[in-house]
DNA sequence: CGCCAGGTTGATTTCGCTCAAGCAATGTGG
DNA sequence: CCACATTGCTTGAGCGAAATCAACCTGGCG
């Protein structure tokens, strides 16, 4: 592979996976050349922070291969996990147009290939490619959007029904149909990451999934989920009141 | 005022108070007189929605003068408010991007003008102008900012905590500085709205209140607020565990 | 082998919610 | 001008969900 001491690998933008799904995608050749060139690429294993909350921003990260967790923690040390990011994703483009520090973290979750793009060189194609902006301008509104839902979510839906969307989310990636509405998933997370998905203690993450097991919405062993029937995972998204 | 029954206004970019401060700063004369051509303004009394969740998006709206509060609420009825936007704000942006119907709600919460400008205009200026574009991810990307922070500080934080950030918040806009670390702060807000703010119910509202009048940290009456010292406010973030 | 992180479980506490009542200010209709 | 609703806010009593504290179990690994 060619790896040196820092896991420092080549990538090349024309051929990668995630070409047709990134933001980079409105770039013409000639421009992408410029990432292609700009750029440079490292491993990382899973745990492995990719930048730090208040680390300087230098530019932008790009996913080529696995799975990186956005985490953010406050004053007294307790965590969350904001979102997944996955291939094609391009992360701390936020931080980097503000000209502030990075505001979350970044850690991989799986064996990862980052392709981190300098400063320079994302400034002077946002000035030559208006629509690379706009690209970016919708990334964010999407993650504003699940944001929003999200703290609506913790304020006002009990920790059942805030896992249950969790697992239903999780499943448009990871899930695997089967008959008669019975359902597959095998978690990318381990159970105190979900814990910080959704703003609870690894205690009570253990507890919820024992209670979805007494009621047969899902089963769970190890990181396989098997829901005999997704219409009882959707039933704990309504509980609130009866009204 | 040549209202008519509508309350209907007419206002002139131009001359517009918040000119120096908004997303259209950008623009160049000719431009600005495109968005003063295809704008209509009017006005809304307190409680009056400009917008709700699921209304199309039909182009976005400027607050020229008052006070809206951005809310969202979920299928069983329990409300957030997510936001406070101010005179010089731009809202609806983001649906108005994606092609979305609007995914929260915009309500009056002081007499106030809104502008709105038209999808067509809209999307002939963001090609004509290419900075705009970048002023609303600056937009976006700060309002992602303060709902992450919110996400981490309901997830992590005591009641107490979450209610003295809110009002250090409100300082920044409402509050008079006095002597000695005083403060002094008018609240735009109702008490429920304040409840809403933080994801908690107005009872719990009030017992805050109370909590923190009897500690002396702040004394209210109405919705003036009266804050001995700041530093007493400035402990109530810090609380959970002594480590 | 011992160590350790991740996970589970139990006992207990606590914070915020629910339900219910009461109060003050404001408005409305006779 | 008074009787009555309405709305925003406060208070109390009781409950319940999740946190905390603590123990223990498991599998992986030096």
């Amino acid at each position: 592979m060619g790896n040196t001491n820092n896991h420092t690998t080549s990538r090349n933008c024309f051929t990668c996976q995630t070409r047709g799904q990134t933001e980079w995608c409105v770039l013409s050749d000639d421009e992408l050349e410029m990432v292609n060139q700009g750029k440079s690429c490292r491993e990382y294993l899973p745990g492995e922070t990719i930048f730090h909350e208040g680390d300087p921003c230098g530019g932008v990260h790009c996913i080529e291969h696995g799975l990186v967790g956005i985490r953010k923690m406050n004053a007294g040390g307790d965590e969350i996990l904001l979102r997944l990011s996955h291939p094609g994703d391009t992360m701390g483009y936020r931080s980097f147009l503000g000209g502030d520090a990075h505001n979350n973290s970044a850690e991989a979750m799986e064996p990862s290939v980052i392709c981190s793009i300098d400063e320079a060189t994302v400034r002077k194609l946002l000035s030559m490619n208006p629509s690379l902006g706009l690209r970016f301008l919708r990334h964010a509104a999407e993650d504003l959007n699940a944001a929003e839902e999200m703290a609506l979510q913790s304020a006002t839906l009990p920790v059942r029904a805030r896992f249950a969307h969790l697992l239903l989310v999780l499943k448009d990636r990871y899930g695997q149909d089967g008959k008669n509405g019975e359902m597959t998933l095998e978690l990318p997370l381990s159970r105190q990451d979900m814990a910080a998905m959704i703003g609870i203690r690894p205690e009570s993450m253990s507890r919820t999934i024992r209670s979805f097991e007494e009621s047969n919405v899902a089963h769970f062993s190890g990181r396989r989920v098997h829901v005999p029937n997704l219409s009882g995972l959707l039933d704990e998204l309504e509980i609130p009141d009866g009204l």
